[in-house]
DNA sequence: CCATTTGCTACACTTTTAGTAGCAAAGCTA
DNA sequence: TAGCTTTGCTACTAAAAGTGTAGCAAATGG
């Protein structure tokens, strides 16, 4: 893989200069794919093809890339049961999860504002 | 703008050919700097030239179609000081901001694991 | 007036992602 | 052991997204 790409903490990367941990992290996830992979692997070890279907036919380009990446990460690993969220991998994920509620909510207050017509 | 690219609820997007709620902010907020822009202006209303430097000068073309794309979203809104949160856009942020910590930690288990030669 | 600041558009360029094809390795199955 | 399937990719081309620079119109401030 491209080496220059793998957001890592203290280098620079697409949101500063000094790798803050944080932005770090969203350069990680703001990549295509990165948190649709994650919520699918939570209690799901999947495989490379489950996971290309899951995410909707995501190119295997792009998931070969992703998921090198999260592995590198410390975020997923390869176990015998295909790839699976590290622990690591899933306190992340009990940390996005409130998202899913909150995304409904928003969806709602959405859809009222477009019916304003 | 483009609305082809505007993430919506109930639509297809890079994440949910049925527009699932979480993956429409997935896609919102993957794209570039979304998540920057955010964490910059919680409790901090900005300017476009203010955020600009902020993000390290992330080009105009991108942070006017993020911000179009945000204030479609209902996340960000104009006041009088400039660029601002909405009330859901605090609400998200704070969903967020349990990261910051989360990534502090993982930076150091990253730095860590690439210290054992 | 004239100079600044602000919010943006245009345009050319690079990077990232998508989409398709296909192949090598591993695991059946007979 | 030959043939079929599944799996995890790589290669390649095209499309989409992001970058970087220049600059302009509108508002602000003397």
């Amino acid at each position: 893989m491209d080496l220059e790409s793998q957001p890592t903490p203290g280098q620079p990367v697409r949101g500063s200069k000094t790798g803050q941990p944080i932005m770090v992290i969203f350069d990680l996830l703001g990549r295509n794919w990165a948190m649709g992979i994650i919520w699918h692997l939570t209690n799901n070890p999947s495989t490379f093809r489950k996971i290309q279907e899951y995410c909707e036919n995501i190119s295997p380009t792009t998931l070969n890339k992703r998921l090198k990446e999260l592995i590198m990460a410390g975020l997923i690993e390869r176990t015998l049961n295909g790839y699976a969220l590290t622990n690591q991998g899933e306190e992340l994920f009990k940390l996005l999860q409130p998202l899913g509620k909150w995304s409904r909510n928003w969806a709602d207050h959405y859809s009222q504002k477009s019916n304003k017509t």
